[in-house]
DNA sequence: ATCAAACCTTGATCTGTGTCAAATCGCCGG
DNA sequence: CCGGCGATTTGACACAGATCAAGGTTTGAT
């Protein structure tokens, strides 16, 4: 179908084989010549080191960022100080979608390891996007998927319970690491517990102990930030069969 | 700027007049030769009882619909048949947004009260936003408003106590009547306890009790469906200001 | 290498909501 | 107008998960 030209395209195609997934990723299914118009606008690659900031609520937006490297969580605060983590991001996903409504960013985006991203104006793609059909279709999509994404958070935050939602939340990590290449039996979380809890909507020690719990009964293993799933099954039983629909 | 000819664009204008907030609706700032060809390409308006799905989840994406009016509650459903509310819907407001990326609808979308909507079928309207960059920019931003109110259901359901879930959802719904030109002070709920509290993370005991203390404290009037809200101030204190941050 | 700070685990206890139950209300169809 | 069924309210009680507390461990900066 279309012939690729590896010397084209080093930033986004690199973003994008970062992950095997092809969906994610912006270019996905480009023409080369299409690709190497949408990598021009695409701004020099960036590196984050941990603990920086992508982006923060409340500024304006100017562009999206696609994860080339690293791991990112996205916050949302309350006006009293209340935080929730309302994502974690990885290699080949595109933040800053949240922002395009209002022109602001409604998040902090946080890198939590070393972190590299490319930059995309927003307008430029948006332009870009009514001269190639199918960069628009794309986009619609990473847009569309990001709302369905975040009904599912929603399903876990609404009626699911505390185990339920952390067997949901391994399970989801590990398919999204097997995705990018990565094992999905093994991985770190990048995440502390705290941020877990907050995500998930429980208390950090609700997590610890729910952890401990599913290492004990031998679903997975865990050593600090380091996760074995040893039986993935029990782990998808877990979604979904709690008697109490709570 | 443009020149409202009120002949043209029946079906959206009116979805878009039926509420005063220009911002919700796709039309919102084109030229009239502009919303006379996306009006175009809406279908007839469809009419729906009370109870009519509008469509449902894991159906074939065909269409976009805006609410001419009317209520509309979407709901996800768990495999094991557990269903959360994910919103609730009036007129102005665009459906069918998350089914997008799948191709596929992610949610069931239920008329709660006789409604109408105008359909909008979605490849033509990805065409026509090619042609016509506002509708293009407006479509993103709805898209994207979206996920900014998914990440703020996220904080409620992450972050908050029952009351403080409650308070936030009434007055969310007062502000939404208040833009469409209805009393925010006075208003029906189109939905039955059991959904608020699907949507809210509770159960419907809860949101009754709720419900019975605002009205003890002086907050709201309740009676059945209908709600007056007495005290709209203190309302808002209840939410973002509860000493136990759950 | 050392130290402080952040992070994690585990136990004991408390409490906000869920669960169960029963009575009442209100609406729709006949 | 009546009967029945779903929706709502309210109470009593149970329990999942929060809170409080105390140690222990890891991390990262100097």
């Amino acid at each position: 179908m279309t012939t690729v030209i590896p010397i084209v395209s080093q930033n986004l195609r690199a973003a994008c084989s970062a992950c095997s997934l092809q969906e994610l990723c912006l270019p996905a299914g480009l023409a080369s010549d299409e690709m190497s118009r949408l990598d021009e606008i695409v701004n020099r690659k960036r590196p984050l080191k941990r603990g920086d900031y992508l982006y923060r609520a409340g500024s304006t937006l100017q562009s999206l960022f696609a994860v080339r490297t690293g791991f990112f969580k996205s916050c949302v605060m309350h006006d009293d100080g209340r935080e929730q983590v309302a994502g974690f991001h990885m290699a080949g996903e595109l933040l800053g979608m949240d922002g395009i409504g209002s022109g602001k960013h409604m998040c902090d985006t946080v890198s939590l390891e070393d972190s590299e991203v490319c930059e995309i104006p927003f307008g430029e793609l948006e332009q870009l996007s009514r001269d190639i059909p199918t960069l628009q279709q794309h986009f619609h999509r990473i847009l569309s998927r990001e709302i369905a994404r975040d009904y599912g958070v929603m399903l876990l935050l609404g009626s699911m319970r505390a185990e339920e939602r952390l067997a949901a939340f391994l399970l989801n990590l590990s398919q999204r690491f097997a995705a990018r290449g990565y094992s999905s039996k093994s991985f770190l979380l990048r995440m502390t517990r705290n941020e877990i809890g907050s995500y998930l909507g429980l208390k950090l020690e609700t997590i610890s102990r729910a952890l401990s719990h599913f290492q004990d009964e031998g679903i997975i293993a865990v050593q600090n930030k380091s996760v074995e799933i040893k039986d993935a099954d029990r782990l998808r039983a877990m979604v979904g069969q709690c008697a109490g629909h709570q």
